[in-house]
DNA sequence: ACAACATATCAGCGAGGAGTGATATGGCGC
DNA sequence: GCGCCATATCACTCCTCGCTGATATGTTGT
């Protein structure tokens, strides 16, 4: 196993930190989990996680950015993408985890409930 | 695979966001990234991340909340450890990602750069 | 009991980011 | 070309969270 690093300012611990927040956020996590089923249209995200069109974009730009995701134009619409498998497997790993620390987690108030 | 939610109020996603969370800060990472290596104290924390003390509480008593991390007195000191190995799974696959997403994940400035 | 060290707690400040609303751009069919 | 639909952009506000500084609690040796 690897050794971690452990200053705080280590660019390495940096990407991390900002990879993680990519993912810290309800908005984006439904938009990704989405994804992770099958591609889809802007509207067709717009409708599944009942966000606003425009709330959707900007995290659409900031994922598209990232390379989490990826687009193609088809006629009017552009369809979006899980850029790499191991967005999914990251995904499962959380809820792996969760499934041993859930309560804690629900408990920590340091974080309010979204 | 399993599918996932996509509703963004779905308490599923919100337990992910939170999570996730716990992972989105410099601090955190360095401190969790520190005891995947070995079990350490609060003042041996302090020195290996370079953050001020309180701060080092504070976040442990965070991580010690959301069950990430475990602590033992010995003597006047208290160790902590990682809670779980699939912590230390999680910290893999992100690297892994971040293999594949990296450039992009620089580059988006949709996040400053902590 | 006292001094010294280890850790925890708390209030307050400052900054980053998520959501909204209005608006702009772009492609399609008639 | 003109509406219409799909998507993107931007300014603004509110709220949350991380850090600091001072202080409290706790533990060990002498």
């Amino acid at each position: 196993m690897a050794q971690f690093v452990d200053d705080r300012k280590s660019a390495t611990i940096e990407r991390r930190a900002k990879l993680f927040r990519g993912f810290a956020d309800p908005s984006r996590l439904a938009i990704l989990g989405a994804l992770c089923n099958e591609p889809l249209a802007v509207h067709e995200l717009v409708e599944r996680t009942k966000l606003s069109q425009p709330n959707v974009s900007n995290h659409l730009r900031c994922l598209l950015e990232c390379g989490l995701v990826a687009s193609d134009r088809h006629g009017r619409f552009i369809r979006y993408r899980i850029s790499s498998p191991r967005i999914t497997v990251l995904l499962s790993d959380v809820d792996a985890l969760l499934d041993v620390v859930a309560v804690g987690v629900e408990a920590c108030d340091n974080y309010r409930e979204a």
